[in-house]
DNA sequence: ATAGGGTTAG
């Protein structure tokens, strides 16, 4: 066994104390030794002590530790439990939690229910836990812990995060007290739904008033809040409205600097609204920047058409001690893409693992795919789909065959488009929220039309018939051109 | 002695 970087005495004393260093244990051989070191000593066998000691170690604990603590309390320590529950990732204690539920030997408070259900909220990404997460809330409403602020604001946020925001909507309705978190939450909810951008938007904008003229002592918006609602003007295109709400910062919440949150909302609202000028007032006005903000930087300069400027953004982050990550290369490249900078992307491409140590995701492929393809590099683009370490997704290949419809490659547009509708079918069953369906027929119909086999765009209008797939009318969210012609 | 909410993307 490794000895202790630290000799034990000064380390049991230093967790006693009130504020106990942050990270003081760094890896589990060590949390264990620790842990073992406590059991033979009767005095520090206290779970606040243990539980200093779980929420030190910087990274979230294996399950079968966090059992094996639990196992040493006759009966059963609640406070201890929530801390592991909370300590735990997602999954793993959604699944510690049923553990003892089947047991009941514990009786849960309102705390184990925050951490449950933030629990289910944050283990949405993959594997919805919609189906576990409603059989907690029944469990909530069974003992009457609904009527609790914080549980029920989780809640709200457990829904909303997986995607089920009529559901965290109803709850909102029926909660009888709720925090500005309560408000944030469904705002938050209506604003990040990564699948329908902007769908819930105005719900998020109609909520927000609703907040301001609620005359519950204590609700008033936050921080929190208005990070969201900016989203949601950055997400309408609305400047105007955008401009309303910066104005309302500055106003009701005072701070002397730009808080790094806000000011990166402003950035991107300003940017995705047409007003690049007002964008970068922002971003240098900012005193602490992150590298969102400069993603978000990044992101309106490229949807500018700004390329050349925007990959001078990186050397700028290089000065600024600022680690670009995986999205800010995403924003680059699409710098490059509405640029035309085809040399400079793949230059990138190249850097970006080699120098940056950051690995290719589909997303980069796909920009780089479109890069070549925009610039008429139809067979490099195929060749290098070819090359790619992952599989080619649905929105690669849609940007491929866009490329050969506008460069007049009917062969490969016949090709990539029979792929296309391939994939549609084998995720049809699987995916209820597939994008617009009908994309990629169109795709391939224009495709022979330009060709003028017009048997083949008959066949592909009938398969669209047989199937019942409508077309979507196409729509801008930019409100008006009169921010941008201001700017000019 | 334990708490909820935040910005980036083809």
């Amino acid at each position: 066994m490794q000895s202790l970087p630290m000799p034990r005495r000064y380390l049991i004393s230093s967790l006693l104390q009130p504020k106990p260093p942050l990270k003081l244990i760094k890896s589990l051989s060590h949390l264990k030794q620790i842990h073992a070191q406590l059991l033979t000593n009767d005095r520090l066998k206290s779970p606040p002590i243990l539980a200093q000691l779980i929420q030190r170690f910087s990274s979230p604990l294996a399950p079968t530790h966090a059992h094996l603590i639990l196992t040493h309390f006759h009966p059963p320590n609640l406070y201890l439990f929530n801390v592991l529950i909370r300590c735990t990732k997602p999954r793993d204690s959604i699944h510690l939690f049923a553990h003892w539920v089947s047991k009941s030997s514990l009786s849960f408070d309102d705390s184990t229910y925050v951490f449950v259900l933030g629990a289910c909220a944050r283990s949405c990404t993959a594997v919805s836990v919609l189906f576990e997460g409603k059989q907690v809330h029944a469990r909530v409403i069974k003992h009457g812990f609904l009527s609790d602020v914080m549980v029920g604001t989780t809640a709200v946020h457990f829904y909303a995060s997986n995607r089920d925001v009529g559901s965290a909507r109803r709850l909102f309705d029926e909660m009888a007290v709720r925090s500005s978190a309560t408000w944030n939450a469904m705002i938050k909810g209506y604003c990040s739904q990564k699948l329908k951008v902007g769908e819930y938007a105005r719900d998020a904008f109609a909520l927000f008033k609703e907040m301001l003229v609620s005359d519950v002592s204590g609700v008033t918006p936050t921080d929190t809040t208005m990070v969201s609602v900016l989203s949601a003007a950055s997400q309408l295109g609305v400047l105007d409205t955008g401009t309303c709400v910066h104005g309302y910062i500055e106003k009701a919440i005072y701070t002397p600097e730009l808080d790094v949150f806000i000011g990166t909302g402003l950035v991107d609202m300003y940017a995705k609204c047409g007003c690049l000028d007002s964008a970068m007032y922002v971003f240098k006005r900012m005193k602490e920047r992150n590298v969102l903000t400069w993603t978000a930087m990044v992101t309106g300069l490229a949807v500018h058409g700004k390329g050349k400027q925007a990959l001078e953004i990186l050397d700028a982050m290089e000065a600024h001690c600022v680690k670009p990550n995986s999205v800010t290369f995403t924003s680059l490249f699409s710098a490059c893409c509405h640029a035309g900078l085809v040399e400079e992307g793949l230059c990138l491409f190249h850097s970006m693992e080699r120098e940056f140590g950051i690995e290719p995701l589909i997303q980069h492929y796909g920009c780089v795919v479109d890069l070549l393809g925009r610039a008429g590099h139809l067979k490099e683009a195929y060749s290098f789909v070819k090359d790619m370490k992952v599989e080619p997704d649905a929105v690669l290949w849609r940007s491929l065959l866009n490329a050969c419809k506008v460069h007049g490659d009917v062969v490969m547009g016949e090709k990539v488009g029979k792929i296309l509708l391939q994939l549609q079918q084998q995720t049809e069953l699987s995916v209820v929220e597939s994008s617009d369906v009908s994309e990629d027929y169109v795709a391939l119909s224009n495709v022979y039309a330009y060709a003028e086999r017009w048997e083949d765009v008959g066949m592909v209008r009938d398969m669209m018939k047989i199937k019942g797939i409508q077309t979507k009318p196409g729509c801008s969210s930019v409100q008006s051109f009169r921010g941008r012609l201001l700017d000019v």
